[in-house]
RNA sequence: GCGCUGGUAGUGUAGUGGUUAUCACUGGAGCUUGCCAAGCUCCAAACCCGGGUUCAAUUCCCGGUCAGCGCACCA
């Protein structure tokens, strides 16, 4: 079986059996755009719900949920409005698109910004032509890969976006999350639907124009990490390191003293999604961490390491990437919406400062400055201004201001000072759930000979993550194993599992449909059941088959779905 | 976005300018069947969308769309 073969028979059992198919059929269909069927809905829950119980649960993140539609603002100050864009050239003569930055590049040129013209300029001036043709170039656009949309009835009204990112939503909530949590470090968790108008989404599943991310942003003191590693010090990972040509397996600890990775909640957070990935049943040998090159990290970047999962269609596909993101986004919005986004710092005890402070004299600057003399008291309170030659030299704008010696004076002050502001930085980790979900299935399906030489098809998730927990036939369709049958379905229900009665065709072929669906456990109502009270259970992985009393099947069948957590 | 190739039941396919579009698997009803896709009977289910040419288009032409591949893109 190739690679593509499989690839093919795993979409085409996923669609067949209701784990996802493409969105909009009925209409013909939309590229990047793909629907969750009933099995699909159930994992991926599953995978979101295991998520959570990592960062929320164990780790005590703060979780939020914040709009899909961000007002404009938020991404100008997040920087995706400048820096989410191509600008895209087009060849008058046979159509072929290029961006203009490449282009431009590939002349030794650096241009960075949005302004067309100075990219139309620059191509004109070069005499660039089209690589292909050696045509002329057209105008330059600009694409931004963000979907667009108007708030609100009057389409000048305001514009806004649907987020590429939900980390967005975290930052601009930053002052009441920080008071909530109200030490550093702390960390706030969304799981949400983000946005990419991805020019051509391809490979399926993989790369999609609405996707689920579960995001965590995790804030840090920059100059006190406050961060225990002991839980993930000895715990090996597979790492590609940015000056490496290979993959190394190496613990956290390790990594951390030589220096490989650099930021310390980046490295336990290699960890975590480590855990977390072979914990929803990713083989541990499929997952490498692979340290970004410079150029290819994001504009809010410092660092960032990429969760990879090796598949046989596409490679090894990016599923998470944690990223050191510094204290660009709160330092961003901090400017933008003109608020100060800090953390107070108290000190141990509190310390004194001498401090010389410029007290104004009013009565001289009021009239002599009239309707600015507010701002000028403002900008001085805030410390602005700077003395020279006597004078107090200070910028309103464009203007300088100067106020005379004797317009002031200087007092030294004693000031006692209990803390500082501290800019948290910030760590993140960003899970793309739906390559998840696709890496699981791949990585779960296998076929096997059976002894009278059919092949059958199964997906061995773990028992806690498939989406049918138990399968119930009669083992006839006669009357009295059916009514046993649904009193064992009912049964089991109560035990909050999710039942999938079956009493139609063979007992063989009810055993397939339910491997190809990843059901851990079928159990089969026989005449003898009616005597004893005893049912067979029978697993998917091995086939065997275990009689069971009714009474004890409930326990039973939870025992076996919670060991299979602990399960590698 | 560009180029090439393709699109027929849920899936995989055959075929056609003209009556009721082939077959298999799957699915459903029943008979049979005492634990791993058995057998029999019956049933349901499709020509990607729009326009053109034609008396007549699923078939030919054009456009769109979706898919695969190549280029480009993937912060």
């Amino acid at each position: 079986m190739t690679e593509k073969e499989k690839n093919d028979k795993i979409i085409n059992l996923a669609v067949r059996k209701g784990f996802f198919w493409k969105s909009f059929e009925l209409y013909g269909g939309s590229s990047g755009f793909w629907d969750y069927g009933p099995l699909g809905s159930i994992i991926k829950k599953k995978i979101l719900d295991e998520w959570m119980r990592f960062y929320r649960i164990k780790e005590g993140f703060l979780e939020v949920d914040t709009p899909t539609i961000n007002l404009d603002k938020v991404f100008v100050a997040s920087g995706h409005i400048e820096n989410f864009v191509d600008i895209i050239v087009k060849c008058d003569n046979c159509k072929e698109e290029y961006r203009a930055d490449h282009l431009l590049n590939d002349l030794g040129i650096d241009i960075e910004g949005t302004d067309l013209n100075k990219y139309e300029e620059l191509i004109e001036r070069n005499n660039i032509r089209c690589p292909v043709c050696g045509g002329k170039l057209g105008r330059c656009q600009r694409f931004n890969l963000m979907f667009e949309t108007s708030i609100g009835v009057d389409r000048n009204n305001r514009s806004g976006y649907l987020r590429p990112e939900t980390a967005q939503g975290i930052f601009i909530n930053f002052l009441r999350l920080s008071r909530l949590a109200r030490t550093l470090p702390f960390g706030v968790v969304q799981i949400g639907k983000a946005y990419r108008n991805e020019i051509s989404p391809r490979q399926g599943i993989i790369r999609l124009r609405e996707f689920t991310i579960a995001e965590a942003e995790i804030f840090i003191d920059p100059n006190e990490d406050g961060l225990s590693i002991d839980k993930v010090a000895d715990y090996v990972v597979n790492l590609f390191p940015r000056d490496y040509n290979r993959e190394i397996r190496i613990t956290i600890k390790e990594a951390i003293d030589n220096k490989i990775i650099r930021n310390k909640f980046v490295a336990y957070n290699i960890a975590i999604a480590n855990m977390f990935l072979t914990r929803i049943g990713i083989p541990n040998e499929k997952i490498r961490f692979r340290q970004h090159k410079k150029d290819e990290m994001a504009h809010y970047a410092s660092d960032c390491w990429d969760a990879e999962i090796k598949t046989d269609k596409y490679g090894w596909i990016e599923v998470a990437g944690i990223a050191d993101r510094g204290d660009y986004d709160l330092r961003s919005h901090s400017i933008e919406s003109d608020q100060e986004l800090y953390i107070f710092k108290p000190f141990d005890k509190p310390i004194k400062v001498k401090k010389n402070v410029i007290k104004p004299n009013m009565d001289i600057i009021g009239p002599m400055f009239k309707d600015k003399s507010p701002l000028i008291l403002e900008k001085l309170k805030k410390g602005e201004g700077i003395i020279k030659d006597g004078d107090l030299h200070l910028k309103i704008g464009d203007e300088d201001i100067i106020i005379k010696n004797g317009a002031y004076s200087i007092e030294e002050t004693d000031e006692e000072v209990h803390g500082e502001k501290i800019v948290p930085h910030v760590v993140e980790p960003s899970y793309g759930i739906d390559r998840i979900l696709y890496s699981l299935l791949e990585s779960s399906y296998r076929e096997e000979p059976l002894e009278n030489g059919e092949m059958r098809v199964v997906l061995g998730f773990k028992a806690f993550m498939s989406p049918i927990d138990v399968a119930v036939f009669p083992l006839l369709p006669k009357k009295e194993l059916i009514e046993k049958s649904k009193e064992v379905t009912e049964l089991l229900k109560s035990y909050n599992l999710y039942v999938f009665y079956d009493d139609n065709g063979s007992i063989g072929r009810r055993y397939r449909r339910q491997d190809e669906a990843g059901t851990p456990f079928c159990v089969t109502i026989d005449f003898d059941t009616l005597d004893d009270d005893k049912v067979t259970v029978r697993d998917r992985d091995t086939m065997k088959q275990e009689r069971i009393k009714i009474s004890d099947l409930g326990e039973f069948l939870e025992d076996l779905i919670e060991q299979s957590k602990s399960t590698p």
